[in-house]
DNA sequence: CTGTGTGCAAATTATTTGCAACCCT
DNA sequence: AGGGTTGCAAATAATTTGCACACAG
């Protein structure tokens, strides 16, 4: 458990790094440095949890109380288009992912939390898929199940969870 | 392409087998076998193009002219629950997936054609996760990039809808 | 018969857009 | 100074829900 912490959430040097890096992108591609923007930037990247756009309208918000969700969606889109965040579809909702590293994602079918993992290999036949034309840009992994919480608590199981 | 069609589309007789595995279960499990429901499935089953709840719609309408949209998703929900389909959320619609053998998903960017492709071996670190605790259900491998015909085309006109 | 399923319409939720005022560069 | 950016509100778009009637079992 602590083990996934550790992988979820990198080193705050990293992260400065990053932030660095993605103010560096930004300014470098001429939009302006608000804010808000920062405040968005810095939100996505720090938290761990592959937030939504309401969600990071709610951690923004904390320390930017005048902030709008529709600025939230807007910087949000500068930050897809620049690549430097992946947006990630769950039940319906979309909610962004900083971390540019090739990883899998464990996403839990009961409580949705997301969870990267970023150990061992992937393979797939990315040879055959080229040669047959399609031109592959970046790939994504999810893993669906139960995350080890909610296996706990579904150990002993309702037996009221069928109705047709 | 034509290549392609041979691995998206199942022969008649697996999609007959495939359909009255599913009709049987649904009665298996309860459910009414109303003409609409049949419809749909058989939809739901026979297009190769992953479609949307409103694309579903349109295919059946052609057949059974009364039928709501409401009465898709409903239908929809219940095979997603009994497990024989699986959404697939592209470009912020949920698309609807009847294959359930394992494959990869090649997704254009451009077209948003969803191709599957099934030959071949998929490895990533499952043991080692599971260790961890996650408990995995199912996965799903994404390749984004653009589709032959999209290759082809980059320097013409941007389709308004999926390729044929 | 009995209650599940259907169709319609209204409600909900997520996201986008138009626009006037604002403020980085 | 000037055009990108913000915030608000209204507009879209997708999906869900409530309810009365229909029909499968």
């Amino acid at each position: 458990m602590v083990q996934y912490l550790q992988k979820m959430i990198p080193n705050k040097e990293l992260l400065q790094e990053r932030l660095a890096a993605v103010i560096h992108r930004l300014r470098e591609q001429g939009y302006r440095l608000t804010p808000q923007r920062m405040a968005i930037v810095q939100a996505v990247l720090e938290s761990p949890d592959h937030p939504s756009a309401e969600e990071i309208y709610q951690l923004v918000s904390a320390v930017f109380p005048m902030i709008s969700l529709a600025t939230v969606y807007k910087t949000l889109e500068v930050l897809k288009d620049l690549g430097e965040v992946v947006e990630l579809p769950v039940e319906g909702r979309t909610r962004y992912d900083g971390n540019l590293q090739p990883h899998i994602h464990l996403i839990c079918e009961r409580c949705h939390t997301v969870i990267d993992w970023s150990d061992g290999a992937i393979s797939f036949p990315e040879e055959a898929i080229t040669a047959s034309g399609f031109r592959p840009h970046h790939y994504r992994l999810e893993v669906h199940g139960l995350c080890p919480r909610c296996v706990a608590e579904t150990s002993a199981p309702a037996p009221t969870d069928r109705a047709p």
